[in-house]
DNA sequence: TGATCAATTATACGAGCGAAGAATTGCACA
DNA sequence: TGTGCAATTCTTCGCTCGTATAATTGATCA
């Protein structure tokens, strides 16, 4: 398992002479497109193994390019790690908003298709609690990525607010922000072990689960729109009401 | 900011000649004080900044001794990690069951106690989710870690299903299941906000919306309990009913 | 009281890290 | 068709990491 040759790099098996190293071709692409690729190799990277496994060598090698580029595209390191983290909030947030967009406007079918939203690919995602995780502690000790977390999760728990209060049901201010807590809890908690043992459950299971523990909790019933939640009626039936 | 000597040790300001750099003082301690310390330690730097916060350096430097200790009393530094990890959960798992040692044998009371537990101190902890964020990639790569990870949180969530079923309600066995899946989706999501976003709360808060929630997912009253739940009654009277 | 030995510290090594800058390459435009 | 220049690769540097092992220290016991 010992490289022949002690400082060359090693040759790809293709016509060159032994002792010359091969310089990897020059592919030139856009700007855009090899942003874009290293910002998902970072992110793949830090899903899979921590903080620990997205060294400027691994994040290239997955990217297909040479470290060097890296630099070329970000001051450090850190600021594409950065730049990453705020790639994946955004693109969080903006699946909840779509998945309004797509429905009508009464308010507990919207609820329901939101609940729904945040306990189905993509957001329910192997890869989102490794990064979550992987980047708890960055978030924690970075102040420019700690406010853009905060507003990111407020911004999740307004909008659920909104939704709930929107139900039209009697209860006083405090008491609605205590329901969104509670809510946002039992969405988080599902979404968190669906994401880490991903196959203890079925595919709709987390959804019916949402949806009926949130329906509880308000004491409204979200359980009556089949109709624009597909993986309802695979697991529904099987516990009996 | 530059050391005066390249590469010798900067010796601490006592009587020492410049240039010949004192020997750390010599202590012995018992094996149990010195493992101890060293888990400590190492869970301490996971917690604040993650697996790569927690060099042998770093462990060593925080534990008050020299980094070669650490491979005399573990193989590697691998060793003492799995070992910390394996400390962390038996100690929590454990203080889950002090909780329902101390009080009677009404199933509510012993389920409102449960979660209260759940939602307090030394359970619920601003080091806690780090500590948790930070293993969550070694555990899910090392199997002998992923199955103590899965035993304990199947522990956990059958306790919790075996409390939900005391209860005495009449409900058939599926549904069981997925409302312990639901409880703990709760308890997990407000144990995880309440430890990382830890001054967004008041004290008792958490726990009060832990019992309203978990009693409306189980169509139960949790909330009679202010005799064994001191926090409660802070903040429960500002919500109205 | 002095020899022994485990506990502890100190030193050294090779590997991998992030960063910096020099060396190449192919595209755009004259 | 050639030339300038940005995009990309390559090389190197200083540093820190985990590990290995040698050197020291103080308690124990004959």
């Amino acid at each position: 398992m010992d490289k022949s040759s002690p400082s060359a790099p090693a040759p790809s098996q293709s016509d060159a002479a032994p002792g010359i190293p091969e310089r990897r071709r020059y592919i030139r692409d856009t700007e855009e497109n090899r942003r874009e690729a290293l910002i998902q190799a970072a992110q793949s990277l830090v899903a899979e193994g921590g903080m620990q496994a997205a060294t400027v060598r691994a994040i290239a090698a997955r990217a297909g390019v040479t470290p060097g580029l890296i630099r070329h595209y970000f001051n450090s390191k850190d600021e594409l790690l950065r730049t990453a983290y705020v790639a994946l909030m955004d693109g969080m947030t903006d699946t909840g908003e779509d998945a309004l967009s797509a429905v009508g406007t009464a308010p507990d079918e919207r609820l329901a298709a939101f609940i729904a939203a945040t306990l189905r690919p993509p957001v329910l995602d192997p890869r989102a609690a490794g990064l979550w995780a992987g980047y708890l502690h960055q978030v924690q000790s970075d102040p420019g990525l700690l406010a853009r977390h905060e507003s990111s999760y407020l911004r999740f728990r307004d909008r659920l607010q909104q939704l709930i209060a929107d139900l039209g049901r009697d209860v006083p201010p405090a008491r609605l922000r205590s329901e969104a807590i509670a809510c946002n809890a039992t969405l988080d908690g599902l979404w968190l072990e669906g994401s880490i043992l991903t196959n203890h459950f079925a595919p709709g299971e987390l959804i019916v689960i949402g949806l009926r523990s949130v329906g509880a909790i308000l004491g409204v019933d979200l359980m009556g729109f089949d109709t624009f939640i597909p993986e309802i009626g695979i697991h529904q039936s099987q516990e009996g009401k």
